[in-house]
DNA sequence: GCACTGAAAACCGATTCGGTCAATAGCATG
DNA sequence: CATGCTATTGACCGAATCGGTTTTCAGTGC
């Protein structure tokens, strides 16, 4: 693992993508470390020279998503209660993680999905032990006053929760996406909504 | 081919839906015969039995798809011109596919980025006879004059395509998944965009 | 008892799997 | 140029799995 680390950074992500769009699309089992390497432009034995096994590797991705997604948050999470403000932070969230490591995102919905039985039982103690990020994403604390009266607000937030599956989902199969025309396209639906659905005194 | 059609439909259908399973969530490469058996609860060796090989399998189930969509579409697709109206033909259109067969959306979405050599040129000339569909769908005569005045209605294309790929991408992820609920909270969005944005006399 | 049939188990050679290792290429130092 | 060192690889391992075939077998009608 060391050895892995000490290479230079540009050569770890790139291993880092490979392995993450290799899980994120096939799965643990189905992903193997031809696929890795092939796609990391390496060997297979340097897969194994560097993480010593697939378990390893894949355990070790887990890892790193949780600490960059937890930089991330830090770095751009500050404390905003209106609804759509905390919304375009998030989506601010998801698309410069994106850009870092354009596979991240579908490689995380992945393991919530993951059901080989020679790392689920890794996959939730980790799990377990990350879920204090999910407070900081939360919807509670919001200010629903705003909204028109006659506004479901649960409704609007699945729609929202849709959106973003969406356009995560198209991203994934889209490898050579313009993050920052999505970003644009996010926020001006964000907005589109605030107007559409906030009291005309608070858009 | 004709011994598996000679089976009883429900048999059939619980083949059919293995397969659009694996397939969907595997790919063509990755889905093994052995996945499918496992998954519709017959020996592999019915597999072949059925169907000869496995791309043979692969390209029926495009076919298949293809009739069920049409058959769907035909039955449910009338001449409505009002933006919303048509969304709701298509998403009831959509739930009623998932509840005969719950990964067909997701197969389909498969087949349009399959890579493999194999079936990739088989793949296209199949899209390329059924393109007609498409017309059926697409949002031309659309009446755009019921919008209010400052909407963006291509932004507004672009949320709805997201929504969709996004409620689909979770009940794929999700097998036991009630689908009149979906349907539901599908109707209520639309009619919730609906009446923020149309001009108040089309409400 | 016998023939037929639908289904599964066992099997086939080939490929791929996760993982290892000897050999090589590059490269600095002498 | 020789030497040692390290990063990298192609070749290789036994085991598993692949797509596909053959054999076996249980059930059924006669």
């Amino acid at each position: 693992m060391d050895k892995f680390l000490s290479l230079p950074k540009e050569k770890q992500n790139k291993i880092i993508d490979a392995a993450l769009t290799a899980f994120g699309t096939n799965g643990y089992k189905k992903a193997s470390a031809s696929d890795i390497a092939r796609a990391a432009g390496i060997s297979k034995a340097m897969v194994f020279h560097y993480f010593g096994s697939k378990k390893t590797l894949y355990l070790y991705l887990i890892e790193f998503c949780g600490a960059t997604l937890e930089a991330e948050f830090n770095e751009k999470l500050g404390a905003v209660n209106d609804f759509f403000d905390r919304l375009k932070m998030i989506s601010g969230v998801k698309i410069s993680l994106m850009k870092k490591h354009p596979a991240i995102l579908s490689f995380l919905t992945s393991i919530y999905f993951e059901r080989d039985k020679d790392v689920q039982g890794d996959i939730e103690a980790i799990l377990a032990k990350g879920g204090s990020l999910r407070n900081k994403v939360a919807f509670d604390g919001i200010d629903t006053s705003k909204f028109k009266d006659n506004i479901d607000i649960t409704l609007v937030m699945k729609m929202i929760y849709w959106i973003g599956e969406g356009y995560a989902a198209q991203s994934a199969h889209q490898p050579d996406i313009d993050y920052d025309v999505l970003a644009q396209d996010m926020n001006a639906c964000f907005e589109l909504l605030k107007n559409s659905l906030y009291k005309e005194e608070f858009v």
